[in-house]
DNA sequence: GTCGTCGATTAGAGCGCTCTACCGATTCGA
DNA sequence: TCGAATCGGTAGAGCGCTCTAATCGACGAC
């Protein structure tokens, strides 16, 4: 059973192919008689437009991919809700791709992406060296999330993450903690600016002198690790700041696993706030990232670009990048208190 | 700057385009020296395939849709990651969509696909009305993870949900545990079975009488509020099985604010044992799947589908379906305890 | 020498759509 | 009443690729 095209309805129709085109991108140069005809004829058979050839012939998409580094981490569920949202009111369809916390299979879904002539690119978290996300976004608008670049040609949206590991710190120093760890995110989307935040604030709070970065990645597996380490160690941190939820609570299984308590023993703080930290069983101190926000701030800024473009012509490579900094704010709940008297 | 065609490396190569043709679809029957020049012209030139008419042209795509039901649930990235693992190893290009937990987004995602003209569709957890399946299923191969349904075109790939059910009710009931309710995952995947499973168990250990279903989807807000429900009644259920892990989560989570504990009042068994069940922090004793096998299967039943269609041709609609089912196995962690005596 | 044969290459006809003219028929202004 | 604008519709040339059938040497066999 061949697929039915365009063709097929016209002849049924008893119209030209190019006028059920112009019925199926509803142009309001159809009469309504016309539209009713072709529309009637196209249900009828069962009609699909094949977006294959639109596209070639059209040379847009309306499509938008979207690069998930990690499908296991909430952190991109919540952004992809955003992005969403703002895409459905906008008629545009998005695919995703499943980046798996590596940098080649973001690749290929990059260029997976490219093949299909997307109109604009969304990633998230990428892991990729600035370089390559660049050299995309030369050839297709492109934004990116959670990791910011300075760049002229790739835009960002991404929240303060240098800031938001002061005010973790920062809680943490009031309440009287010293020995304050950071495990980290290794080479993940924001982990570098959240360690840089930390030992900037170290030293703001006068304690430099125990810093101490555990290296790690966006994992929880990582973050038990990391308390493996520490736990090898004579004198352990009265407190820990890790680079995302996933790790704190990585961290926290492994430190009850070994009898100590959160907080009673150590304070934990996370990042991200995903649904995770704010499970009532887990209750985690973290900093709060808007995340759907981003995700519709990072569609709109593609939404702007397009437009430009369309204005400027040829401008697709235009150095009209724009760079979102959304604000972090510390969300304190049940793994944080004064630091033990003595 | 105009995109790169493959005429324009033809051009530059000095060959014709059919050669070039050839050579990215390394076809056996260039020449090692035309090869060289070519692949040199085009990576010279930065060429990328243009997937829109490549696939207009041959009428394949080499790629397949995978429709996620909710990117919030873990279960969902777990099977994708089995579903990833066979198709890279066999040259096929996945693209994801999100469902949002809607029919009507899911529908959006399959049209989407259907558009794409993707080789193959594999939906995991999808609510859609069977007969709409179906009928996606007769235009693509299609095979459905999680729901089940009697179809001679649509294979299914899933677990034993009834048996699954069983296994969790027996586990309570060899516990003492008499008084067992059940909070539903209303019209989500899988849903269906597991409520049948758990009143048959309930009648087959002979607790008819204590046979309650509340009903709740698949999230962990749900699981809260049902359990606010329960609340509300005089005497409560010692034990709680619940449809999935996240609405456990949700029950755990508002027993424990509201002074009870679990298990010592209330035990809970959940089921898919996501990695959110395994966390030490809530330890959930729960109903395994094999998730990752099962995106595999799924994966494997669809070249399968791929290979019998090119042989018998036009038979894409052929009632070869298959429906593999898959055994559930209990895990028994910490949110299950003996029923206290009185 | 001539005629297959065979491997390497190419010409050219689509694939199903969009889009730029262009065309015929009304409608309108003066 | 006539030309210009307007409206609804159509013809036909691509979009960038694949694929079938045809072409072209070179090489053995006879």
């Amino acid at each position: 059973m061949r697929r039915v095209t365009m063709e097929d309805v016209a002849a049924q129709a008893g119209v030209s192919r190019a006028l059920v085109s112009l019925v199926m991108r509803d142009s309001p140069r159809v009469s309504k008689a016309s539209r009713r005809v072709v529309l009637d004829a196209a249900s009828r058979m069962g009609y699909r437009p094949n977006l294959m050839a639109r596209n070639l012939a059209a040379h847009r998409t309306m499509t938008l991919g979207v690069s998930l580094n990690d499908l296991h981490n909430q952190w991109f569920a919540e952004v992809a809700d955003g992005i969403h949202e703002e895409a459905d009111s906008h008629g545009y369809r998005i695919i995703l791709g499943n980046g798996r916390r590596s940098a080649s299979h973001e690749d290929g879904v990059l260029e997976s992406f490219l093949s299909f002539q997307v109109d604009g690119i969304i990633v998230a978290g990428c892991r990729l060296p600035a370089k390559r996300i660049e050299q995309v976004g030369r050839e297709v608008p492109l934004v990116s999330i959670g990791r910011t670049m300075r760049s002229d040609t790739v835009s960002t949206v991404s929240s303060d993450d240098r800031r938001g590991a002061r005010i973790a710190v920062e809680h943490l120093a009031l309440l009287g903690h010293r020995n304050i760890v950071h495990i980290d995110g290794g080479r993940g989307a924001g982990a570098a600016p959240r360690r840089a935040g930390y030992i900037a604030a170290m030293k703001e709070f006068g304690l430099e002198s125990y810093t101490r970065v555990l290296a790690a990645d966006f994992t929880e597996p990582a973050g038990a690790a990391a308390v493996d380490r520490l736990l090898g160690a004579s004198v352990l941190p009265t407190a820990l700041f890790t680079a995302n939820d996933l790790l704190a609570v990585g961290a926290l299984d492994r430190l009850e696993q070994d009898g100590l308590t959160v907080p009673g023993d150590i304070s934990i703080v996370g990042y991200d706030n995903t649904s995770l930290a704010a499970l009532h069983h887990i209750s985690l101190t973290t900093v709060n990232q808007p995340r759907v926000e981003m995700g519709r701030v990072a569609f709109k800024t593609l939404l702007d670009r397009f437009a430009s473009a369309g204005a400027g012509a040829a401008t697709t490579a235009g150095g009209d990048a724009t760079h979102h900094v959304m604000s972090p704010e510390l969300i304190v709940r049940r793994t944080t208190r004064p630091v033990s008297a003595g």
